[in-house]
DNA sequence: AATCAATATGTTAACGTTAACAGACTGCTT
DNA sequence: AAGCAGTCTGTTAACGTTAACATATTGATT
């Protein structure tokens, strides 16, 4: 028995199917004031019947709100995307919330286009987890002063009214190239910046620090990024990225005894680019990765990392942004700050440092 | 010069302050019908300055179609993922469409509730790519039948008013076990199948014709799964099942030869455990992988798979989905098949088996 | 000067839903 | 017998937008 699909069934049809009014459909479908139990029972089957569906835009725009929040990420390649997109669910869901996902493939452009569609759509709130660019700023300033509410994820951005969760890269960043250095290692490479424009990457400036405080020189030759001096490259593909930079930092006459890469996928890269150069990790060069993604631990050898608490990010910046959702724009900024962990694989193991 | 962040911008504001009627404002917004030069700056300059965003709920319900599709996937931390979205937003966005995906974790309720969240916001359109269950079917079912255009990726579900785009995976997996024959292997051992339950994935069928019509026998013992028996994990976290499933084929006594992996990651997983277990790929055993991510040429050694083009499906899908939502639901069912290709590299090279 | 097309703006009603209010009926208490 | 709380249903208006139609005004054409 197909439904003829002519115009979408709406409650006035039901209505007038059932032998009532419009209101008291409603009052079934949503299970609000009192209807007659034999009432209800015929409303139910006769929406289930004409497979009701009911219309979200007419519901949102009558009340208000429309129960639905927009996430926004660079890409969609990587764990991390994945892990923060679980967490931010995993609260959504429990109450009540749909989840839209946007993907602006890194671009500041297409940022935007992510925010004026979510708010044009009108999305009861945001959650950015995209790295910061002008742009993109200037829009979402005016987002947050409209009233809309934002949750942000590891973006280098502030304003009173949007809640921010990060994790410490900084630290984690300054830890990784600790535990190089501490290793004995003192031409340590950095892979997967470029420095043609300002590096706003906490996890190299954590690097910088780290060099910096035990008294090593920042050798701007050690630091590789990509041909293009693109560092906003989808995750998937910085594996070139890690190949080629290394190969580079390998074809110096003074090259670096370790690496510490931006994150995990250009760590493999790395890694077997240093393995096709017939030198082997840990022995030869030392690698770190950043993130701590599932393949870390199936390398070979498996990869020495930094790992944030991903999926925490993301449950807490969807718990900031309910409450503000309730509370209303007034309430000051929420602000969490997660530690990163330092993961002592195979990649780093080696003592003995080739000057 | 902060705005009150009080009830947002509408027309009749707009109007009020320009001293027009919302009508004119809306042609002004809108750029339809005639509004005098001077109107239309004034109009312009007065929206900018109350910061007014359009509502996309009244605009979709009076205009009867929202300008969004929908996109379903199983999960979002794998290339194909990406790519899948990438190519669907080239299309849409030169025709003016936002794309909004929701995730299903691979589970067939949040299917379901995908497919109702779409189809309540009204989207005009859906792109479906997850794999089928009874479940899930059914709503979709629904779905086509109340007349909205879906289109679907790869999924095993036919429908006379929905277009379907596959890449031909019973061909990939036949050639893939194939190439494996032809370098002499007998014993071949398949990564990623539960038997426990009924199974549909392509790839595994192709991997059976090939024994099949080679005279090989099938021996179920040679094709794991992981533990609990749910093939429908992300896609990330299956490096881990290649892992245990490469392991537990090690440690039988008449071991496989070669292995053939669900898909890429599988495939790595398996790869480290063969070289920890102190073998070498391909000299002790073979290994093909399946998807042809950028990961699979920067692994020691480069991975054998087959590639499928992933972002042309996106684009066809999208192609079809448009096209559908211009004609209207009678049109008859479009289908497009891919080629796949086996991209042959060092993890298969070797032609001396061992019995 | 009448006619016509092009330009410019306004008016009305509707898209589908629900909050707020208003009756009407029931049975129970005093 | 009046009063009241509880139950059930209906009416009205509004959310913000735009399609369709209506009305002016302008300038050019005959």
């Amino acid at each position: 028995m197909k439904k003829q699909p002519g115009k979408p069934v709406t409650l006035a049809h039901i209505a007038a199917a059932a032998g009532v009014t419009p209101m008291t459909v409603s009052r079934v479908i949503n299970e609000s004031g009192y209807v007659n139990a034999a009432t209800r029972e015929r409303v139910r089957r006769v929406a289930r019947e004409m497979n009701y569906r009911r219309n979200g835009l007419a519901r949102g725009l009558k009340r208000q709100r429309t129960e639905t929040i927009g996430l926004v990420l660079g890409d969609i390649a990587n764990p991390f995307a994945a892990e923060l997109s679980r967490g931010v669910r995993e609260i959504l869901e429990q109450r009540g919330y749909t989840l839209f996902i946007c993907i602006s493939e890194h671009s500041a452009k297409e940022d935007v286009q992510a925010f004026d569609s979510l708010a044009d759509h009108r999305v009861d709130g945001v959650i950015v987890a995209t790295r910061a660019s002008r742009l993109g700023n200037e829009r979402l300033q005016e987002l947050i002063d409209a009233g809309i509410p934002v949750s942000l994820i590891g973006r280098d951005f502030r304003h009173p009214h949007a809640d921010l969760v990060t994790a410490d890269n900084l630290k984690g960043g300054y830890e990784a190239t600790t535990h190089l250095i501490k290793l004995g290692h003192r031409r340590i490479g950095f892979i997967g910046v470029s420095l043609t424009k300002s590096v706003g990457l906490r996890r190299f400036q954590g690097y910088l620090e780290a060099l910096n405080e035990h008294g090593l020189l920042i050798d701007e030759k050690l630091i590789v990024g990509n041909r293009d001096g693109n560092d906003q490259m989808p995750g998937y593909s910085t594996e070139e990225m890690g190949h080629d930079g290394m190969t580079k930092l390998l074809s110096m006459k003074k090259r670096p005894t370790a690496i510490f890469a931006r994150n995990d996928f250009t760590a493999v890269g790395a890694l077997n680019a240093i393995q096709q150069a017939g030198l082997s990790v840990p022995r030869d060069v030392g690698v770190v990765g950043y993130d701590d993604i599932p393949l870390a631990s199936h390398t070979s050898p498996p990869l020495t990392t930094v790992r944030q608490p991903t999926r925490e990010q993301g449950r807490v910046a969807a718990e900031f942004l309910l409450r503000r959702i309730e509370d209303g724009h007034d309430r000051p900024r929420a602000e969490q700050v997660f530690d990163c962990q330092l993961v002592v694989r195979e990649s780093t193991k080696s003592d003995r440092i080739k000057s």
